[in-house]
DNA sequence: ACCAGCACTTAAAGCGCTTTAAACGAGCTT
DNA sequence: AAGCTCGTTTAAAGCGCTTTAAGTGCTGGT
């Protein structure tokens, strides 16, 4: 150890690390066994397998990603687009990292933000030859959709995407907002707002959920649908309406988590105790929605399953040969916390 | 269009996508003139040029990564560590990317979670042949640090390391809460409380700066720090903690926004005015933070010009031969909003 | 005419790995 | 002794690109 402090390399890939070639000469062999043996082929003897996997530890060998994706035309990387904005997408990473690393697969990244669109983030993707992409929410045109997935297999992950094609993995979102409203009616509401979330398909789906189940129960009549969209932003201000209207609903369903907590806190700052006046329920059990400040009364989306049934589907395409197309809905299940109690 | 919905390739890489060679006979050149026309290399003449470019869009030629890294011994690929569940890491990210861009590089993002650990994520840079990594406030230990700085250009974002040889981006965490300490002085409080944000190196930073700032202002014995850590969690705690001591500050400063947030929630939900009876202080100017429910007076990092400096950092060493180690330390700047006046 | 110099263009040798067909011995038959 | 099989190993041909030295055909100077 000099500690100069200043002896970090400069070159373009460093000091160049132990090739394959460099394993077989030390144990005497050819890169072929050595590569058999490095990849877990049956083939090489007990003995010969014995003293490679000695000599790649002894020589820190790691192999070339790049190279051996190149000369086995399989990438096995599974492109993964998201939001680097959204928690929610963040624990579905999470999950798939581990359920493709099952299956011996490795993820790369590719965010979308404000300043670098969808179709950039899969060009990247595809660029870095994965052999299939799931789509965390994906809002481009199903006819996009269905474009890019006659080059490679892709997934969406959360939305519907119809006759494209393509696999599609999903919770009940119209399922979901059914059982908060089944819950809410249980603890004996009825006048029971929905904080819309914007154009969406999901949004569309949740809207519908709500629709559906309130008519279920009757109360076609009590049916309010309130302007918003993804962000606490737009809870702050539909609830701050809501003050103002002097008309308060006993509950209040939200699209989202984020919502919520706007409207959750619009409404305390105003002096509305909750649960006691009024019930709020939001949408996606966010990690926020966990914290005792909030304690959010939610529903989940098995972030869990679906990664793994995302990952499954690529799997299937991929070393199965499934071709046709496959859409996995999940149930979502309702998270019952301290927004929500009966009526006043 | 067959519109079967069952069209998707199956196979591991799809149909084969034209090549290099593919665009070469097209034009009847060689695919030693195509490559330097897509690379931009002067050398072919304008016809040429014309001519290739104009074949390699018709038949939509995209260059393959992987062949080209390995041919050209350069992924042009820096590696992001981060921890996928942090906002203002997401926001950082975002920055990264149009930075690399700008310069020629692409961002390869790998993530360290509960189940996956920082070398896990390291690892996997790594093996994509990253010619630098810019780790966003790594935990691992220095000397760890240092090795790998050994290997491969290492960037610490955040995160000060001191001695390792690797370059260093972080803002004066210890200057920042000091501008906060002056705001609230000048705003006439001296009951400052602090809310520490564990054992971290930037916890010890922005706790020092609390310290030195409320000494230069003589309020030496009003120095008060409360036991913390990172989440919302923590300041919700820590704030029932402060209702129930029936001692409360005029102004309270927390390790970072979130646990602001749950600061906030907690006193508010109390009936405390904010910033009437108490104000409050947070750091990173967090998406959240903006929110006008919260609306929280903080301290912002400059994520932009964070992201920046890293991306130099790293294309100076690759690009322009550097190996002396540099630190850069930017400085911070409050945001004054809502929840900070004068005290009661 | 001849060659130097210039502007382009290209053949060919890899990059570090995978993969296939072929080679090799050793142990069996017949 | 020739022929077979079987288990193990390997030579060699790429994968799709980059790169370098060597070519080509010009022009213009002498």
């Amino acid at each position: 150890m000099d500690g100069t402090g200043s002896d970090a390399p400069t070159g373009a890939l460093g000091a160049s690390r132990p090739r394959l070639e460099d394993v077989a000469a030390r144990v005497g062999l050819s890169t072929a066994s050595v590569s058999l043996v490095l990849r877990g082929v049956p083939g090489p003897s007990e003995r010969t397998r014995q003293r490679v996997l000695k000599a790649a530890a002894d020589l820190g060998y790691r192999p070339d990603r790049t190279a051996s994706a190149l000369a086995s035309k399989r990438s096995r990387l599974l492109g993964v687009m998201i939001d680097v904005h959204s928690a929610f997408q963040a624990e579905l990473v999470e999950h798939l990292h581990t359920a493709a690393e099952e299956v011996g697969y490795d993820l790369v990244l590719s965010t979308h933000t404000r300043t670098r669109t969808e179709s950039t983030a899969i060009e990247t993707l595809l660029a870095f030859r994965c052999e299939a992409l799931i789509l965390l929410g994906p809002v481009a045109p199903a006819a996009v959709l269905a474009d890019l997935g006659r080059q490679v297999p892709v997934i969406s992950l959360g939305r519907r995407v119809s006759g494209a094609g393509l696999d599609v993995v999903r919770s009940a979102d119209d399922d979901g907002v059914g059982q908060i409203v089944d819950h809410l009616v249980g603890l004996g509401h009825r006048a029971i707002v929905y904080v819309d979330g914007g154009k969406g398909v999901i949004a569309t789906d949740r809207r519908r959920g709500y629709r559906a189940a309130m008519r279920g129960h009757g109360l076609d009549a009590q049916i309010r649908i309130l302007h918003g969209d993804l962000t606490e932003e737009a809870g702050d201000r539909v609830g701050k309406h809501l003050l103002d209207s002097g008309d308060l609903p006993t509950a209040v369903v939200t699209f989202n988590d984020r919502s919520a907590i706007g409207m959750l806190t619009a409404l305390r700052g105003a002096g509305v105790a909750i649960p006691g006046e009024v019930s709020v329920v939001g949408y996606d059990d966010d990690t926020l929605s966990r914290l005792t400040c909030f304690d959010l009364t939610t529903v989940s989306q098995e972030a869990e399953e679906q990664a793994r049934q995302a990952v499954l589907a690529a799997v299937e395409r991929l070393d199965r040969g499934r071709s046709a197309s496959r859409e996995i809905v999940l149930a979502p299940s309702l998270v019952v916390r301290g927004t929500t109690a009966p009526p006043r």
